[in-house]
DNA sequence: CGCAAGTCGTTAGTGGAGGT
DNA sequence: ACCTCCACTAACGACTTGCG
């Protein structure tokens, strides 16, 4: 099976004859190379529509997205748009030498108190933060700290009052979503907390938004089964009897998430997590969400995986397995081919933990039990599987019933 | 007092932008 | 064309609390 393949972020170039169009490209999915009419782009239009615009200044390139909704304003208005935004692009890469945003939250006006700052905390608690947490975690605390906590910068931990945190709350509440404050305001207080400072005492005085994040996941039994063929046999072309792979390591990637295994899991595992004589593999405890080491078995799939990707990075299987790497890639990468996949098969969007999703209501409705489940999943405890992935009640009341009337037949 | 709902700290996902 | 980084956002899972 052929799956042909869709580049989401493929931008062809904007060539209209007597329009100033240079360096414009259109996010479309087609085999053109390029749009020379507006008739083209009106096919190619959907409810939205993107334009990029690529410049170099000083040999620095940047990139920027213009979107535009189509009920809105016409392609040609589009391109009129964009180009009246050149001039502004370039000055924003010529002065700050990129286009990405600034960092936001203004300078802090308060004056430099006696002592040790805030700041001056911030440092070093990152400094040990770095032995223990992953990277996204330092990166969030980085970002709390650093970024948003601005205006407390110069002060010291004692001085800060719980006014000061509400004040930086409530702008953070006007242009982020609620999420983000919440998770703030939780990282500054461990933060704080870490330091004894009084203002914790005062904690429950802050007024934050309610964050609901429940996942309500549906998947037909059809479906599931259509995404777990396309990904086992991902980018896979049969030539003469012998199949071929465009992206074989993104198609060992996907064989060992369909085993349960989360992303990080999967890209962090090593040669020497691999036990072929018990046919098995270990999650260590660094790269185990739960932080407890985990170890699996092997069955064909991923013996199969691990074998094909063992050949593409020269490795010998019979010798000792050494401290290396299986896979190169970072998330991001599996993650677009997985998304490319299912926009081929046109198929609603899914994330790669949703796999994990998948694996789990797939089982549960086919009567697995969840004890089962529970230990694919690497789930230090069935309740936490059944919180999420069981109708408890309904599906016990079922079974029980459906045993009653086996028994009285 | 046993269970489930809520809390809290950590980790994963997203889409634009940068680089080769 | 392909891969990675960054800022922002969403979610997980162990721990805690509250309720019948």
């Amino acid at each position: 099976m052929y799956f042909k393949r869709i580049n989401m972020n493929k931008y062809i170039s904007i060539e209209i004859p007597n329009k100033d169009c240079k360096g414009m490209f259109f996010n479309c999915e087609t085999d053109l190379k390029k749009i020379t009419s507006v008739k083209e782009a009106n096919k190619l239009i959907g409810k939205v529509f993107k334009i990029q615009l690529r410049t170099r200044v000083n040999g620095k390139m940047g990139k920027k997205i213009f979107t535009f909704e189509s009920k809105k304003i016409t392609f040609l208005k589009a391109i009129e748009y964009v180009a009246s935004k050149r001039t502004e692009v370039r000055e924003i890469l010529k002065n700050n030498g990129t286009l990405r945003k600034q960092k936001k939250v203004e300078e802090s006006s308060v004056k430099i108190e006696e002592g040790e700052t805030f700041l001056d905390k911030v440092e070093t608690f990152l400094e040990t933060k770095e032995i223990s947490a992953r990277k996204s975690t330092i990166q969030n605390y980085s970002t709390a700290l650093n970024i948003h906590s601005k205006p407390l910068h110069n002060k010291s931990i004692e001085s800060i009052t719980i006014n000061d945190v509400q004040k930086i709350i409530n702008s953070m509440l006007t242009n982020r979503a609620a999420a983000t404050v919440v998770l703030y305001a939780r990282t500054l207080r461990a933060f704080l907390a870490k330091h004894k400072a009084s203002v914790i005492n005062e904690w429950e005085e802050l007024s934050l938004p309610h964050v609901d994040n429940k996942v309500d996941y549906t998947l037909s039994l059809k479906d599931t089964k259509k995404i777990i063929y396309a990904m086992r046999n991902y980018s896979g072309t049969e030539i003469e009897g012998e199949t071929f792979y465009q992206f074989e390591e993104i198609k060992n990637i996907f064989t060992f998430l369909l085993s349960g295994r989360r992303i990080n899991e999967v890209l962090q595992l090593k040669y020497n997590d691999i036990n072929l004589e018990e046919k098995t593999f270990k999650v260590p405890a660094s790269t185990a969400k739960g932080k407890k080491e985990l170890v699996f078995n092997l069955d064909n799939y991923l013996l199969d995986a691990i074998k094909s990707q063992a050949r593409l990075n020269r490795i010998d299987l019979s010798k000792n397995l050494i401290d290396k790497k299986l896979f190169k890639y970072t998330k991001e990468t599996p993650r677009v081919h997985f998304q490319n996949l299912l926009r081929a098969m046109g198929l609603p969007k899914l994330r790669l933990h949703d796999i994990r999703h998948m694996l789990a209501t797939t089982l549960v409705q086919n009567k697995v039990p969840i004890a089962d489940i529970s230990v694919l999943l690497g789930h230090s405890s069935i309740a936490i599987t059944e919180a999420r992935y069981a109708n408890k009640s309904k599906d016990q009341a079922s079974r029980a019933l459906d045993a009653f009337n086996d028994i009285i037949k």
